[in-house]
RNA sequence: GUGGCCAUAGUUCAGUCGGUUAGAACGCCAGGUUGUGGCCCUGGAGGUCGUGGGUUCAAAUCCCACUGGUCACCCCA
């Protein structure tokens, strides 16, 4: 390691020229995914008000507790960088009256999300997530649309070891109602329950069931769920979906204990998680927010989302062996001798402009370092200049690939290049 | 915020019981008859052994602190 004086802030990550191949391929398999479905991208700031944080992911959670990169900045605003991306794609529709303008509004989204957590695998202080929401629907079948194009993304990709796990969290009528029974329950084993859970009791029963203490899991064994306890809505929403994904194919098991961790979801929650991965499993989560758009001041608009994280499916892709098709040069152009150097630059720069690939040699290397580059460069051909092939006015193509060469008259190099 | 583990060439790692010029592989550079890559061969460059203290005749090796990394808890995508 090289003492170096400046690293990168702790969890925070340089994405390099070896990786982002990968990077781009899978952004645009991403992409691809949301505009066969027909969602249209948009593109928020990465920092918005505070406020607007607190407001909708909750003022208790441990995001906006305590892992929000807030500052003031000169004005003395408070300004916090983005660690979610739906608040701002809500913000956004309420800002520029984009239900005025259609009855559903489907966007995506695909960017770096900041969160002060201590680093783990599968877990960066910039990460990068990709998203959509489904905005101005109270049905089901738009649930299964989010869920099902999210599953498709991690098909396209060729990933087969993950499941996909729903709940339903009810709604503000039936929710109140069953955490006051499941907080009653709870009570009356308070005392053997870990700490964590202790504390949850009150503000977040529902969280309890969720908890990774193999205790408090055998002690709430045979707690009532909320999937027992929804209304008769939230019982039909529920039913609909579960039908939907069957009707799709899509395999899913029903979790009465999933819980998200935002605080604006209602009724449908899902979550995908891989057995690739280590501690830090989840892969997507989502769900229906019917309050949230309300809640930040906008009208009251059904809608549904999900969030999804790019390092964990970059973790697994790179475990996989995924290969992308790399970039390189069509030509590599080499000198043979100084006097040849000028007119290799110059035609470099002219195949370049017909919108060909083209490398030569910047390094005033022999002829051999400059093959080797060539060769490393992984390019398709050589073209071998010397002042007898200018006198001459034809060269030596090599086909790096198959070792076959050729002769051809500099004056055809761009339109065999071009075939 | 809490805890475990780790730190030696560019990279991945060896380095015995503490013993004097710290190694390998890969990568990089240069050659292998004067104009041709990949394979092979030869040579070369590249290290304050994370930093600072301590123990010792002697520390990459033992001890402490710090820094950094990493994994896990918590939480979450």
């Amino acid at each position: 390691m090289s003492s170096v004086n400046y690293r990168s802030i702790k969890g925070t990550k340089d994405i390099l020229p070896t990786e982002s191949p990968l990077w781009q391929f899978v952004e645009s398999t991403i992409r691809s995914v949301f505009h066969q479905f027909n969602y249209k991208e948009i593109r928020t700031p990465i920092f918005e008000s505070t406020s607007l944080f607190a407001r909708s992911i909750g003022e208790l959670t441990d995001i906006v507790g305590k892992e929000m990169y807030t500052f003031q900045d000169r004005s003395g605003d408070s300004i916090t960088l983005r660690p979610e991306g739906t608040a701002s794609a809500i913000r956004a529709y309420i800002q520029n009256n984009l239900g005025e303008a259609l009855p559903l509004t489907k966007v995506y989204y695909l960017g770096p999300m900041f969160r002060q957590e201590r680093p783990q695998a599968g877990r960066l202080r910039q990460f990068h997530q990709f998203g959509a929401e489904a905005i101005g629907s109270p049905t089901a079948e738009t649930d299964v649309e989010i869920i099902a194009m999210t599953i498709e993304i991690y098909k396209r990709l060729g990933l087969t070891q993950y499941t996909l796990q729903i709940n339903s969290v009810g709604d503000e009528e039936c929710r109140p109602k069953y955490k006051e029974i499941l907080r009653t329950e709870l009570q009356k084993i308070a005392g053997s329950l870990s700490t964590e859970s202790q504390k949850r009791i009150d503000q977040n029963p529902m969280r309890v069931l969720d908890s990774k203490d193999e205790n408090d899991q055998k002690l709430t064994a045979g707690m009532p769920l909320i999937t027992d306890h929804l209304n008769e809505e939230c019982a039909k929403h529920f039913d609909r979906v579960k039908s939907l994904l069957t009707a799709y194919g899509i395999p899913f098991t029903v979790n009465g204990r999933l819980v998200r961790g935002l605080d604006y979801y209602t009724k449908t929650a899902f979550e995908i998680t891989s057995t690739e991965l280590g501690s830090q499993d989840a892969l997507a989560g989502g769900g229906r927010y019917d309050l949230l758009v309300k809640e930040l001041g906008g009208k009251q608009t059904p809608s549904v989302g999900f969030a999804a994280g790019m390092e964990r499916l970059m973790m697994i892709l790179e475990k996989k062996g995924f290969q992308t098709p790399i970039q390189r040069p069509k030509v590599f152009i080499a000198a043979a001798d100084d006097a040849a150097r000028q007119w290799v630059l110059t035609t470099t720069m002219v195949l370049r402009s017909r919108g060909i690939a083209s490398e030569c040699d910047l390094l005033s290397r022999s002829l051999k370092s400059q093959m080797k580059e060539a060769d490393r460069q992984r390019a398709e051909f050589a073209l071998v200049v010397g002042q007898m092939e200018l006198d001459g006015g034809k060269a030596v193509l090599k086909n790096l690939t198959d070792h076959t060469q050729q002769d051809i008259l500099l004056s055809d190099i761009v339109g065999f290049l071009n075939k």
